[in-house]
Order: C-alpha cells, then sequence, then structure tokens
DNA sequence: TCTTTTCTGTAGTGGTCGATACAGAAAACT
DNA sequence: AGTTTTCTGTATCGACCACTACAGAAAAGA
C-alpha cells in the first residue's frame, strides 16, 4: 500500500495552497522559485519532484483555486433557480470573497496573467480560456432564462454577457485597488439596475 | 543654441512612443530591457543616457499615454456638458480606443501593473494612484452634476463612480481577451441603463 | 542485514535580468 | 587645428532567473 521508497516530508495539498497565494498575489511570472519555495517550505528539488515543474504547478494552483476560492461563479451559475439570482448570486459572492482576510484580493484567473511575456505565452492563454469559458457558461445560463421566459425572446443574451463579466473583472481589480465589500456591494446594486425589466 | 557635444541620433518623442507599446502590451515586468532597445532602436547606453532607467522611462512613457492614447477619459470629464454625457463619452471614447488597430488592446494604466513583486512596488503603487485619481475625478464630475440638479440629491455618487470605473477597469480586460468594439458598445448600453433616472 | 527505491538538502548549471565601463565618434567652442 | 563635451556601440558587470546533478537519508522489500 505505502510507496516504496522514502515518503515525502510535506504535505502535498498543503504546500500546493501556499503556491496558490504566492501566483495569486504575485501573478504567474512576478512569482519567482525562491519566493514559492519559500512560502512551500520546500526546496526547489522537492517542488520539482513533486510538481514537475513552475508551470504545472501553477496549472495545479489554478485547478485548485477553482474547487475552493474560485467556485462561486460556477456554484451560482450552477445551483441559482433563476438566471437573475444567478448573476447576482455570482456578483456577491464573488465581492465577498474578494475582500476576506486571509488571501490576496480579487481573483486570481482574471489577476494572474493579464500580461504575457512571450515565454509564458502558453499560461497567459491558458487562463484567457478559463475566462472565456467562464463567460460562455454565464451566456449558456441567461440562453436558459430566455427559454423558460425569464428574459424575453429577443434579450441579447450575449451583450449581457459581456456586460457581467465586464463587472465581474472589474471589480476584481477595484477590489486588488482597495475598495471594500460595502463599496463593491453597492455597486453591485447599480450593476443589476441594468437587468432587462419584464 | 545647440548643445554642446554629439547629437542624439534618433528622436526621443518617437523612441519613447515604441518604449510606451511595449509596456502597454507586456507591463513594467514583462519589459526586458532587450526588447525595450531592439523596439526603440537604441542601445542601452543610450536609453540610460536619455531616460534615466527602465522605472523613469515606465514613468514618461506613462506621462505620454496619459495625453495620447490615454487622455479620453479625463477630455470626457472635462468637456462633456453633463455628468451623463461624461460618463458615457468616457466609456465610449474608451471602448473605441481600447479596440483600435495599431496599439495594445486595452488600457496601459489597467493592465500594466496590476500584478507586483516586491521589487516594482513603487512602480506599482505608482499606477495605482493614477487609477484612484481618475476614479476621484469622476466622483467630482458625479458631485457636480448633483450641484447642478442633474442627479437627486441623494444619489450615491461614491457608489456610481465605483461601478463606472469598475466597467471602465473590465471593459479593458474584455479587449485585451479579445472583444470587438460592437460588443463593448452593447455592453457600454447595459451600463448606461443603470444611471439613476430623474 | 542488505538491497532497492524515493525523497531531501547542498550546491551548483547556463541563461537572462537591469544596468555600466570604456573607448571611439561627432558635434560646438576656442 | 585643437580642446571640450556628449553621444554611440561593444562588451561586459553582479544578481537573479528557472532548473538540476549529486550524494546522503529514510522508508519498503528480500
Amino acid at each position: 500500500m505505502s510507496p516504496r521508497g522514502r515518503p515525502r516530508a510535506f504535505d502535498r495539498e498543503k504546500v500546493l495552497a501556499e503556491a496558490m497565494h504566492v501566483f495569486w498575489e504575485r501573478g504567474y511570472e512576478g512569482a519567482s522559485l525562491a519566493e514559492l519555495t519559500a512560502a512551500m517550505g520546500i526546496n526547489p528539488p522537492s517542488l520539482y519532484a513533486a510538481f514537475g515543474g513552475k508551470e504545472s504547478l501553477f496549472r495545479e494552483a489554478l485547478e485548485l483555486y477553482g474547487v475552493t476560492d474560485g467556485q462561486y461563479t460556477a456554484r451560482a451559475l450552477r445551483e441559482q433557480p433563476t438566471a437573475r439570482a444567478s448573476v447576482e448570486a455570482m456578483l456577491r459572492d464573488n465581492a465577498r470573497a474578494y475582500c476576506e482576510p486571509g488571501h490576496p484580493t480579487g481573483c486570481m484567473v482574471v489577476l494572474a496573467a493579464t500580461n504575457y511575456t512571450g515565454a509564458s505565452q502558453g499560461v497567459h492563454d491558458y487562463v484567457a480560456e478559463l475566462r472565456a469559458a467562464t463567460k460562455d457558461k454565464l451566456r449558456k445560463r441567461l440562453r436558459q432564462g430566455v427559454e423558460e421566459g425569464e428574459l424575453a425572446e429577443d434579450a441579447d443574451v450575449g451583450a449581457l454577457a459581456t456586460f457581467y463579466t465586464t463587472v465581474l473583472h472589474g471589480l476584481s481589480l477595484q477590489a486588488r485597488d482597495g475598495a471594500d465589500r460595502a463599496e463593491l456591494d453597492r455597486a453591485i446594486d447599480l450593476a443589476m439596475a441594468s437587468w432587462p425589466r419584464p
């Protein structure tokens, strides 16, 4: 049952969470191996043996983010009963998470790789795909709202998806610039005022 | 009249514009001296003699941006007759500029330094101050709208400033992710639908 | 106990980072 | 012409980057 050789001296999930926080705050390129290993409490060879390299560590950190602090968008679109409730929960739950103490502010997917330097093109493209996929899920949920009669037949679901994605991404930057939860919530009040009236 | 020694072999404003484009696309840290000097067509010693260093070059590039491709926000708030027209012109003029060919997409002030790596803390703080100053100018313009009777006395100008700043910043990310001008304009239609009704 | 396997820490690898020392070139001043 | 001043290109600088070779340590299997 136990693996053959010397057992790992650290908790893989635990140090991955530490790596996630570093990437979240510094971005992919801004996070150096020195800072990562220091935060994880391990040495470079252990990092490479357990995670393969900086890029695959980042991708694993993104996966962990998606099922922890970054789960609220997918959950809102999945669990809320109406399209409107989905959008509002998406904005409010994320805004709350963006300002929570104990981890960096804003969304890791929005902030970790907005710039690219050629060398990290692959990582940049991957994160951009995650953002595009989320936007597409939102559009599908809005389309479902049209089919269920919640939204008018001629509602511009593409524009609504772009608008609420724009707001969601903008909230990340506001949080990173120091806005608190109350301020974000008042901005969300205004964003929800744009919802098509019946 | 002419300076004493050997004359500079390049146009200072011209190479500064090239540097601005590199910083705009790559961000402050992502722009390497090698890429900057290659784009500017000069060697490192010429860059240091003319601009002092990477950080002061970046600050000069930001100043140039503020009077060229990044002038639309300040202009809209200064020249439009009403607060509402100011906000709408701010959004639409910037959205148009974000998608223009011939330069990187999105806003340099939003994209050039969202992450920080400790070493570039000063640059990060400076750009964050620029964003905060713009948000404050917007708030003042909205306050003026209240004083002139365009907006109700109890209008939440702080929330409006946060909301439209959120949208403006979000549009930069949408543009960077490939959205075209028509898509941004439809999102702006929705953002303007949040404007307080009389 | 002895071998095999896998992890650990030390101490580096070559490469690139931002920034410069230096010498020659090109202008103005005398 | 000769001196002074400033810019230009070459050829680096030490520091840091992501990454790894290597040997010793700690477990399982024989």
